[in-house]
DNA sequence: GTCTATACCCAGATAGAC
DNA sequence: GTCTATCTGGGTATAGAC
């Protein structure tokens, strides 16, 4: 894998999310990269192949940012603040492009996009590591139930503040996940 | 308003939902029509004319409906119900093609589209409309804070809802929904 | 591996006949 | 009001020189 090519695919993963993926074009990647039109298509035959690579990137960035978080919080319950705090942490990006997982699948399935399965699977992820705290904490049979409800409310929250530009509504609504989650778990439970 | 123009603004809706409003071409919604890609311009001048157009006809749609449901239901909290059990009605779309208005609204966000306030304003009649039920039960200080709330899980439902194409998890989390409205308002107050 | 040049198509948009 | 014909720009994609 050349350094052109990785640097082509980081641009495109960020200009995707940024512009949307058809809204994206080679020209576009192109400049930022600096490279000519055509010198691009030594690296990709096509389109698709973009979004194969960029989808391929952010399962090892989420492989990544999961592992990091495992490895920082020694509980389940301070596991799920870190997912919960990501959300506020990268506050300003959601206000303007919304969730990069969630716009993704949302624009593919408008498309048909055959790709549409593999970016869900980036939601996968989060859906099992998530699972996996849950069950940590007890909720064996609703594990998955939880996680589903945890990304729904992620989701929720994004796209809502992306519409109104509203920071402070992300703040809000994490902190009442919070709360949530702590009506969930008994105290005794999350230390 | 010729009946012509209607037509052209009720297939445009339609499309758009469906594909997306980067993704329909002037072709595209003259063929629908019936029409000749060049008769177009009589009707419309510009895309971004024909997207105010299909706005404004969702604002119109939209406060039709808030007005039937408080007809069809005659307490803050069966009104309430409408709106979640319009997800469930709308499943099958929402599964293939998510929230209409939030679906629009990231996609406008992400082209910097200038109809973007106007866009997320069909939230705004929901949120405001919500917002009444919420006040009629006895949360005036708190009522734009909960509509917010419940129109971001829906948001959520329909964006996982969409990305799993998973009919089922819209029927458990609205039942959730529901739940939490009920742990929300003491049932003396629901009648 | 990178470039220029170019083919090709489809989009939005216009002109003008009917 | 509707049509055909056409312009222009941008997009994906290819060929071939360096």
């Amino acid at each position: 894998m050349s350094d052109t090519r990785s640097q082509i695919v980081e641009v495109a993963d960020k200009l995707f999310y940024e512009r949307g993926y058809e809204h994206t074009s080679f020209a576009d990647i192109a400049a930022v990269v600096g490279l000519s039109r055509g010198n691009f298509y030594y690296h990709f035959k096509t389109k698709d192949d973009i979004l194969d690579a960029v989808i391929q990137l952010r399962e090892r960035k989420t492989e990544v940012l999961l592992d990091g978080w495992a490895e920082q919080a020694h509980t389940p319950m301070e596991r799920l603040d870190q997912f919960i705090g990501m959300m506020v942490m990268n506050g300003p990006q959601i206000r303007r492009y919304g969730c990069p997982v969630g716009t993704l699948c949302t624009e593919l399935a408008k498309l048909e996009h055959p790709a549409l399965p593999r970016a869900s699977m980036l939601f996968t992820l989060f859906r099992q590591w998530l699972a996996d705290q849950f069950t940590q904490l007890g909720f064996g049979d609703r594990a998955d139930v939880l996680a589903m409800h945890l990304l729904a409310r992620s989701q929720g929250i994004a796209t809502m503040a992306n519409a109104f530009d509203d920071e402070q509504f992300i703040r809000h609504e994490t902190e009442q996940l919070q709360a949530w989650l702590r009506t969930l778990v008994p105290t005794a439970l999350t230390n």
